[in-house]
DNA sequence: ACAGTTTCCCGTAAATGC
DNA sequence: TGCATTTACGGGAAACTG
């Protein structure tokens, strides 16, 4: 057999993309008084889909393959299908895929497998299949595909309910805030506390979100956009969430960035603090941004300062800790200086970051290193003050979900289950 | 017909890459006496290629197409392949393509066509194929490719030597040169002038360079690495020439780099020089770096300083201009300075570079905008003096490379002809 | 071990479809 | 026209293959 090829977006499981090969295992529980002839199994792609509503796909490669013992220990048989990969079916009719219902990200597919025996003259007939799957066809699709597997997971034990979002069940507050620590715990390694989660609840639902019974619609976590913005909540998460698992790892694992604050509880936090104390706070108005916010003493009155956000691009110029480091602000003409000095409530910026700094390489060659320095120029100043609060708190812990894994005996993208 | 689909590698042609659509077109120049029936064309990769030595290709897609009136004025027939994808051909037994002799890039290929017809009961075959071809599998071996596709048409006029680089002829240097500077001029909007192909031949082929008419081979262009370093001249020069094209264009046509000068010849022609005169420089150590030298006078001695050089990913994060409008260094807490304050020979720098600064956004919203700024620690200084020199003049024109396109009348790529 | 070559696939941009 | 979805492919990295 051939070598590895890493599964299509690792930790993602049950999300397929067309054209980009996939990996899946069938095991079979009950034990064979007979293994002496070959077992096939055979798999099929949306094998008894009806068709019409929603696109259909088929295999492209070779999807017949013999069982094998699986290993010493426990003997029982098994196959692992490598390569498969997905291609939508065209119609030449006028019929074709999505009918508008649903979005593509929505539509649940299923992978079948079917093996058939004769023992003792009798011939069996094994069919199993997938939990509900969503195809994509571009990595943009990605969160909204994740989206649908995490509010199907959660709200129902269906093995196969493939018509789930036709009309989706509500999830309370206090199921979709867990799923959503989660999230953080599993991709970026710290869950959420209390305030952010609160904070959190609060841009979803408003003052019900006190409330952990209050009941979230499908549509306000996914598919509606948020009032005034492009985007809807959950697309705004996963982007922070993106941004956490490529940049900010070590910062977001220290707890340094507090991160799901409003500007008014920012505000409160910081008013009565040391000149200079700032916190890390992920954008509300775009995608995949992080901002500080510093505050600042000048003639007996409190102002509040925040950068334009940093975006994955910005990070990939620099690094978070550093900006942190090197950030300076020029006020008209003054000599340039860093106004980050305590990071809430009041650890000394270098004893917080100092292990998170990128050590200068300084090679020893003729040329004179040089790196990125981000600068601001500032000219006026503007302030507000607003309401109370309180501080950070332990993060929350995962849940079940591991029914993605060994449920029905199935795997994909190599969910291992030994 | 569909529309476009951007062709390969644009300004590339005569190079395929594996999997990738590229577009051809043959036309008919004998005028047919009737033209009431269908005439088809079938276009085959690799018609008669004896296996074995090179690779082999094929055309995936359909590759038989009827030829239609170009045209009202001229009325001659044409056909247009489009989404034509070529893949390796596999070999089950021993045989396998490339045999190391020759690096795929100067394994050339080439496209068939043929058309049969019938005029009075007279049968004639029609056949022609294209200019030797290179095919490639990634973007990688462009560069390699590239090279092949130009050493072939300076120096040969045979429409089809696909054993060409078995032997591939020498060019002179005067030749070489030429070439050279062409592609700056094509690629780059400006080509190179007598002192920059001066630098390039001594380094090329040491003093040798001052010969016109000495023989440069094709190895030394393209295959043996520069003494030292890990990549041939040719993948030095076209790792700044991709430089250019993606961040340096305005600067480069402005003529305000200098570029291709030795660190000998840089020292003389600064040491001269008011203080904080500079010049910009490609690297010879690094693939697609630039940097710039400047000269400094302490204490009755001269002294020059050069930034690593900053290659495609900085210049990413921040354009050229603005890396030279903002550097500064510091040196030992002293307030930060920028020491660029002449172009070489003595253009104050923003007189030169002024028009090609990035304007702010500075956006009204409630976040401080902020840039960043390259920045020198600086604590020891180096200093050596040498030589002597002239100054720049102007570029070279280009030259013939025209056969590229009308020849047998076979376009690749969308080189049009009209 | 390793270098030349190909494959894989993300992520952006463009094309397509509705 | 605009939005949703797919296709295209450059570019970096991993896998392959003698």
């Amino acid at each position: 057999e051939k070598q590895p090829c890493m599964p299509t977006h690792p930790q993602k499981p049950l999300i397929i993309k067309t054209g980009v090969q996939f990996t899946t295992k069938v095991r079979l529980l009950v034990k064979l008084p007979e293994v002496d002839y070959q077992l096939k199994v055979k798999t099929t792609f949306d094998k008894d889909l009806t068709p019409g509503r929603v696109r259909q796909f088929f295999i492209l490669t070779n999807n017949t393959k013999v069982m094998d013992i699986e290993d010493y220990s426990n003997g029982c048989l098994s196959v692992e299908f490598r390569h498969l990969q997905l291609k939508e079916k065209k119609y030449i009719n006028g019929t074709k895929g999505n009918e508008g219902l649903l979005s593509v990200t929505e539509e649940l597919h299923s992978l079948s497998f079917e093996a058939c025996f004769t023992v003792q003259g009798l011939t069996i007939d094994l069919e199993t299949c997938s939990l509900p799957l969503v195809v994509i066809s571009n990595v943009s699709q990605l969160p909204g595909g994740w989206a649908s597997v995490m509010w199907y997971n959660l709200l129902t034990d269906e093995p196969r309910n493939l018509a789930f979002f036709g009309n989706p069940p509500r999830a309370t507050w206090s199921q979709l805030s867990e799923v959503l620590s989660w999230q953080f715990s599993t991709f970026a390694g710290k869950g959420l506390n209390k305030e952010q989660l609160s904070m959190l609840g609060e841009k979803l639902l408003g003052q019900h979100a006190s409330c952990s019974d209050y009941q979230v619609s499908w549509s306000k976590l996914s598919k509606e956009n948020i009032p005034g913005k492009s985007f809807s909540f959950w697309m705004w998460l996963d982007s922070i969430l993106e941004l956490i698992k490529k940049h900010l790892l070590p910062v977001w694992n220290e707890n340094y960035i507090m991160g799901f604050v409003s500007k008014e509880m920012e505000r409160t936090l910081l008013k009565d603090k040391e000149p200079g104390t700032f916190l890390l706070r992920f954008s509300e108005s775009h995608l995949g941004g992080i901002t500080f916010t510093w505050v600042e003493h000048s003639n007996g009155e409190v102002k509040f300062n925040s950068v334009e956000p940093y975006t994955k691009n910005r990070l990939s110029a620099l690094p978070f800790a550093d900006i942190i480091r090197d950030y300076k602000v020029i006020s008209d003409g003054v000599v340039p200086e860093n106004p980050l000095k305590f990071l809430y409530p009041d650890i000394p910026k270098d004893e917080a970051f100092g292990r998170l700094y990128n050590i200068q390489p300084s090679k020893v060659h003729p040329y004179i290193t040089s790196t990125l320095i981000p600068i601001s120029q500032l000219r006026s100043h503007t302030s507000t003050t607003p309401p109370s609060c309180q501080s950070p708190e332990p993060p929350m812990t995962p849940g079940e979900f591991d029914m993605l894994s060994e449920h029905l005996c199935f795997d994909i993208n190599s969910m291992s289950s030994p």
